[in-house]
DNA sequence: CCGAACAGGGAACTGAGTGCCATGGGGCAT
DNA sequence: ATGCCCCATGGCACTCAGTTCCCTGTTCGG
């Protein structure tokens, strides 16, 4: 009773729900299953919907968007995820917690998923559109990093390389999936590949390491789960790097603030 | 004579000058900074251009493209340069050295580069036509990659994820270059990117033991550092790769030789 | 000299996206 | 209850990108 079903309440990205959305959503896809993407127009679609044409154009900017409606929440909610992460956290596990975000929208709705996925395939004006979600996730996860890497030499670089390794590794593991028809296991195959990506470039960064060795930490962690953002699960990261030896190599006459920062880094901790 | 300028013959990427495309990407670069990208018709083009409207579509299939004109040869140069690789070469670095290319042909046209770069950035629409020029470059790295990685324990995940990764850095010093105004030296910033990378992700970590390649960083190129905000200024920051702090996280019981073998590979020696 | 081939031009059409205004219903104040 | 206002929707007309069809001139080969 606390939760009024009031539409036009809708000023949160994550509550407005008028059913215009939905109906055209639904009828689009219909259509484009049928006869093809560039063969339904706009009006078309409408007419199967039973609305003016010009709403169309109030609920999605173009006709791409129909095909990913639930996107724009979704980089939202990474948004959010990123911006309430705490200095504590270590940087690449967040963004691969975040890129998990994603994914989890696309588990929700395995059958749409995959039909829209192979539409994707066929349409070339919707890959390049695709690109362009997926370029916005990049920049959340990078613009994150960068924050995290500032003062770090080649922070800017290391921040764009290892976005764009976490978004390659999970489209990797997704696109797998969905190729399966969904019905492989997504999160474990997008773990597996979060996983080598963090080998990579995880804290204990060895540059040249080869990702086949053991896996240091059991990947399913935070975020898949997690509809809570503010769990104090901070510390089981200190817990568990309890036992880990740290070697420090520094040049002679490096400023000391930079050696800090980069243990601070390794460790994921800090300082204050 | 074996050259006919007939300009007719256009089989050839690179021979084909009829003049009609090179004033029309002329007339358009001129209105497109002198108005806007958007506020610009195709007819407007064409006006200047002093041509019909349908011939701007028989040598552009869209009004986007007029803004790249270069990137389709680029990619055929890039996909023979891989096709025509042999086994004996080092995967990484060749993707590296295809991304150069891409680097080059930006290099060739400093002030149209330039300009362009400052188009892309305003205009949503051209941002995503670039994005998925980039894509394509990036799937003909991966491409070659996951034939070398053929029957390699994550041989797609590893080459889509260097793909990826090759691309970010190749773009994060091209982007670099771009934004001094062509001022900066290019080859120095995709270089140091690129070194990066191959760092991460080279099989034996031999950052300097390519032959092929010229030593990664000059002292010539201080302004590209500029990075750099906190300017450790008392260490002379050109002194090779093990300048600065190297931090190696290692698991307590882990074999000893392990943990020289990680200090070794930071440090950017062989361990052998 | 004739015709095939072809580069270019032009008119008309489709379809996406936008601006403007009318309508209609539901809440709110008087 | 009445009148007012907000706002969601519908309808119309317009711009512009991209395409289809067809016309025109030139050039080359017979």
């Amino acid at each position: 009773m606390s939760e009024a079903p009031r539409p036009g309440r809708a000023a949160d990205v994550t509550n407005p729900k008028p059913p215009m959305r939905e109906s055209l959503v639904a009828a689009a896809f219909q259509l484009f299953v049928e006869r093809g993407y560039e063969e339904t127009t706009v009006d078309d679609i409408v007419a199967l919907a039973g609305v003016g044409r010009r709403s169309f154009f109030r609920y999605f900017p173009s006709k791409e968007d129909v095909v990913f409606p639930d996107h724009e929440g979704c980089l939202a909610e990474m948004t959010a995820f990123l911006r309430d992460s705490g200095p504590t956290h270590e940087p690449v596990g967040r963004v691969c917690d975040a890129a998990r975000l994603v994914l989890r929208m696309y588990a929700e709705n395995p059958a749409f998923s995959v039909q829209r996925y192979r539409l994707t395939r066929k349409v070339p004006g919707l890959r390049t559109y695709e690109l362009s979600v997926v370029w916005r996730y990049e920049r959340a996860l990078a613009e994150y990093l960068r924050g995290r890497f500032a003062g770090l030499r080649d922070g800017t670089l290391r921040a764009d390389v290892i976005a764009a390794a976490v978004v390659a590794a999970h489209n990797n593991g997704l696109r797998s999936w969905l190729r399966s028809g969904g019905r492989s296991d997504a999160r474990a195959e997008v773990d597996h590949a979060l996983t080598h990506v963090q080998q990579a470039f995880g804290p204990d960064h060895a540059p040249g390491a080869d990702p086949t060795r053991e896996p240091a930490r059991e990947p399913g962690s935070d975020a898949s789960r997690a509809e809570d953002r503010n769990t104090g699960r901070d510390a089981d990261r200190h817990a568990d790097r309890d036992d880990d030896v740290v070697v420090v190599v520094s040049r002679r006459g490096a400023p000391l603030w930079r050696v800090v920062q980069e243990i601070e880094t390794a460790l994921g901790r800090d300082s204050d």
